[in-house]
RNA sequence: UGGCCUAUGGUGUAAUUGGCAACACAGCUGGUUUUGGUCCAGUCGUUCUAGGUUCGAGUCCUAGUAGGCCAACCA
């Protein structure tokens, strides 16, 4: 649609040039690659969403690629809830691949680094490597190690390979250069003993190979024309040129690294390791927790996939540092949701209305619109009778013109219902109102027509009818930080901002005709915000996550009273 | 005693590659409305600094300033 005119961003604008300088747009190929070491998080979005974007808008194949080659941290359960996330964000992939798959050829090519010099065997500790590496400042010196022969550091490698050394012994080591400024071209390791099972290979291999080694002879394999990878990897491309450089074969596509800034959203934390810990140290639920900024969780509160795809849209690829306010992410949820969110009535504080000229006993059904802004939407029946509730912060004994809500004497509209007059109220022995008796204007009824149905009255409420009220848990969220960047501060950990109240479980009372609502099913409580059924949920008991309120200008006008 | 990257409204991203700085969010005004929602109209506000090249600079050059990244047998 607008995607012909939309502007591109700078990856957009290296392909393009790629493009017209003779790249052959059918040799263009992408790829995600996550390890499986933790859930995907509202960062990976944006990254799932530039790769297989790209391939969209190119027609160019786009793999899942798990970069897994550290067992210690890797687990199936990771590498699935990934492929589902990714899923569920409406990407398909072309292939599923692992890193694992090509251990034997990245073990071979090793091999023949060994061979023509270009590596060799490391006995020293870690502590003495570091030692000699130097620092960003001051240069390297070269290892004693550095000039085995040839022979030795083949058999040395194979030994390890045979398992005939102990983790921490023996390291394969790139032999590039320890004076460089880039630190990781001061002969970066290539291989480590590790004596664990991997997920997929399980015991096959007591070596495993490093990311700089793994990725982009990774990405030549799957012949990735371009290779996107976030800021922090920049320094990296070196030394990814450099190993390519040694297995590169003219007649093959040579992958480009390139690199983009990691979106930064306020008042959360955006990085597996940091999520991790809150779900280890217990201050969530788990990875799916809806307070949580990961795919899942996301989806969990209720956001759609559309919504998370629109937010990187918007928020775009670019290299400079960003903190993206969250009421952006919002928006787009509410955006969405009031396209394809039914509505339907819930109170979450009540307080009992009784309509004293209604008839006892008497009970009647109406008509309720479901989607104002979907007319093949329907309608539905809700039940009216004598006792309903409404909001108890939609009542006042007394209030001024700027409340367009219910105050003793005045008149309010009650959604698809009848138009009511507060008479009085009953307290208790506190002073808190417990009931408030209104009578109702029989020929004001919604949709009936009637000139009394028509008269403008300033406040419509929703309400749930007493008798037919379904109980429900409510679960309303609140931003998981108080500091909008909580991971930013050189002097305080990020857990020193947690919000202690993010989550509010009440209980609240709903219009029957949620009575059936499945998992997931996603609605707006009318006046209040969008909410969406958890997985907790049992046939007799529902639980409703509250994704996001809705806009609400009456609450703004209070505050800046 | 270094290397790499970045700098455009409050936030994020654009600018036909040197030609009138725009889009979205947020904010503020008003209108419509049986959701104080939606929708509509309007409004606020931007090129880090100093030089230079040029008829013309957000864009190119030089110097500065600020921020980020780099010393895991992590990715």
């Amino acid at each position: 649609m607008s995607e012909a005119s939309k502007s591109l961003n700078f990856i957009e604008h290296i392909v393009e040039e790629d493009l017209t300088n003779g790249f052959s747009k059918e040799k263009l190929r992408f790829r995600f690659p996550p390890e499986p070491n933790g859930y995907l998080h509202i960062g990976h979005a944006s990254s799932i969403c530039l790769n297989f974007g790209l391939g969209l808008r190119y027609d160019a194949p786009v793999n899942l690629r798990f970069d897994d080659t550290n067992p210690a941290k890797e687990e199936q359960e990771f590498v699935d809830a990934i492929k589902k996330d990714v899923q569920w964000l409406g990407y398909r992939w072309n292939t599923e691949r692992y890193a694992s798959d090509y251990f034997q050829q990245l073990y071979d090519w090793a091999v023949l680094l060994i061979e023509k010099g270009k590596a060799y065997i490391e006995s020293q500790s870690s502590e003495e490597m570091a030692f000699q590496k130097g620092t960003p400042i001051v240069p390297g010196t070269d290892s004693p190690f550095r000039n085995r022969s040839i022979e030795e550091n083949l058999e040395l490698f194979e030994a390890m390979k045979n398992g005939e050394y102990e983790e921490g012994t023996l390291v394969l080591r790139a032999k590039i250069n320890m004076g460089s400024p880039n630190m990781l071209m001061r002969d970066p390791i290539m291989y480590r003993v590790l004596h664990r099972a991997h997920h997929r290979t399980n015991t096959d291999w007591c070596i495993y190979p490093m990311y700089d080694w793994t990725h982009g002879e990774s990405d030549y394999i799957e012949q990735v024309s371009h290779s996107l990878c976030t800021l922090e990897f920049a320094m990296h491309r070196e030394l990814y040129d450099w190993f390519l450089d040694q297995v590169y074969d003219e007649k093959s596509i040579r992958p480009k690294q390139r690199e983009f800034a990691r979106r930064n959203l306020s008042h959360t934390v955006v990085s597996k390791r940091k999520l991790l810990r809150l779900v280890q140290e217990g201050v969530v639920n788990g990875w799916d927790d809806p307070r949580m900024p990961t795919i899942s969780g996301l989806r969990r509160r209720g956001y759609t996939p559309e919504s998370i795809r629109n937010f990187a849209d918007t928020i775009g690829i670019a290299k400079r540092d960003n903190l993206i306010d969250v009421s952006l992410l919002e928006f787009h949820a509410r955006e969405h949701l009031n396209k394809v969110a039914p509505r339907v009535m819930g109170v979450l504080d009540p307080l009992k209305v009784v309509i004293t000229n209604y008839p006892e006993g008497g009970e009647e059904w109406l008509e309720a619109e479901n989607n104002p802004e979907d007319e093949s939407a329907g309608s539905r029946k809700l039940p009216f009778s004598r006792e309903i509730y409404i909001e108890r912060g939609d009542f006042k004994e007394e209030a001024n013109r700027k409340f367009f809500r219910l105050k003793l004497g005045g008149e309010v509209r009650l959604k698809n219902a009848y138009i009511i007059k507060a008479e009085s109220c009953s307290k208790d022995g506190e002073g808190n109102i417990t009931e408030i008796q209104c009578t109702y204007d029989l020929k004001s009824k919604s949709g009936s027509g009637t000139e009394e149905s028509l008269r403008k009255v300033k406040g419509t409420l929703h309400w749930v009818c007493v008798k037919h009220a379904l109980e429900a848990e409510i679960r309303i969220y609140d931003r998981l930080f108080l500091d909008e960047s909580p991971d930013t501060h050189k002097d305080k950990d990020f857990m020193e901002f947690i919000n202690p109240n993010a989550l509010k479980v009440i209980k609240g009372y709903l219009e029957p005709s949620l009575k059936n609502a499945q998992i997931e099913d996603r609605v707006q409580f009318q006046r209040l915000g969008y909410f969406c059924v958890d997985p907790d949920s049992t046939p007799g008991k529902l639980v409703f996550n509250k994704t996001v309120g809705l806009r609400d200008t009456w609450t703004k006008i209070q505050q800046n009273n």
